[in-house]
DNA sequence: CCACCAGTGTGACTTTATCACTGAACTGCT
DNA sequence: AGCAGTTCAGTGATAAAGTCACACTGGTGG
């Protein structure tokens, strides 16, 4: 089913015809979205599922960035788009997908046409932003004992994950996150097993 | 003077509106442009001088951002003036500087009107989005002692700041920063002095 | 049943962060 | 000039985090 808030916004005739030269893509979980330097090809309005954004720096050390669900844009590729670069960063499908692709002309016109549809550009942009400086702050000052528990509390207890994909997540080692999480089941808090972590919060 | 690249991209008639309702503002050195938590009044084009953009973050340390300097866009302000949302982050004027401040009103009938206005704005967007990621892979993953020569070669020497300053720049404490530069004075690559660095580029 | 391998644990060491304090350099005052 | 107050810089001690090297372990698939 193709539904996304920005595209309720768009007066009736307008909504028909981005409805028309909308094009519904699927993608299945594990798959690539796509990788940093590839070019884009339209907009992707995200429908249902789950995608992470992360880039990989010159050490070879990945970073995800932040994550887009049901409802969100995909605010990189409008960079994408607009300026012919390529993506710095890539996308990874965590769970199955579906995505409306707005194509480039479609895009300029609705950004003609709409003031909401302009809106919702950019504050998606503007959440974004946000995302970023806040993740900033607190790659570069928060201890990382905090930032995992942190995580951990924000999902329900079975995590399946391993030690390297948590560094990736948090932008450390996974060295440091084995320790930290050794000293977390020492503490009790944690039951640790391969590729799981089951919290216990008491 | 009134110089901005993205009001050049005008139409004749647009673009005299534009100058009609745009209000010339000037800046002294060391005065703060907007604080975290303020709200804006509208979008600043930068005609000259420099501005770094700043956020403290919760552990009350903070860092550097970006800059601003002539001919750019205050990406920040955007989001603020479309979602109605306080800045995160506070600006500070390094060198006496000019911005013409288009209202809300304006920003938005120039939204509406000129394909190049959007262009500049998705463009500006773009390249703060692509700033900050490189930032945070920046902060996550390089060593100190590489960015922090990285960060001195980048300009002219002599270099008027103090070890405090520079810590802001980097995302890092004082103490980091003297003990590196320390370093980097027993190497014989600069010279220290009370608030100024003299860098030897032999 | 065994080889293989991704995932995990850990010691040793380096780098960075934090805390606490000292001293040095500038400023403005008398 | 002499002094007090303030900002800036240096440094030891210690803790946290990152890096490197390598051992172990639980599954998987011959």
């Amino acid at each position: 089913m193709l539904h996304h808030s920005i595209l309720e916004t768009l007066p009736r005739e307008l909504q028909k015809e981005a409805l028309e030269r909308i094009q519904v893509m699927r993608f299945p979980a594990g798959k690539i979205l796509f990788r940093a330097g590839e070019h884009c090809q339209g907009l992707p309005l995200m429908l249902s599922g789950a995608v992470k954004v992360q880039m990989t720096g010159v050490s070879g050390n990945s970073i995800v960035l932040y994550r887009m669900g049901a409802d969100d844009i995909c605010t990189l590729s409008i960079g994408c788009l607009m300026t012919g670069c390529g993506y710095r960063a890539e996308a990874f499908v965590e769970e199955e997908s579906e995505a409306a692709m707005v194509p480039r002309g479609l895009f300029d016109r609705l950004m003609d046409q709409s003031a909401a549809f302009r809106l919702g550009i950019m504050e998606s942009y503007g959440r974004r932003l946000d995302d970023l400086m806040l993740l900033v702050e607190e790659v570069a000052f928060r201890r990382m004992d905090e930032r995992l528990e942190e995580w951990l509390e924000a999902r329900r207890s079975p995590i399946h994950i391993t030690h390297q994909e948590l560094a990736v997540e948090l932008g450390t080692a996974r060295e440091v996150v084995s320790r930290l999480l050794k000293e977390l089941e020492r503490k009790d808090r944690v039951q640790l097993s391969r590729g799981r972590i089951d919290v216990k919060g008491l």
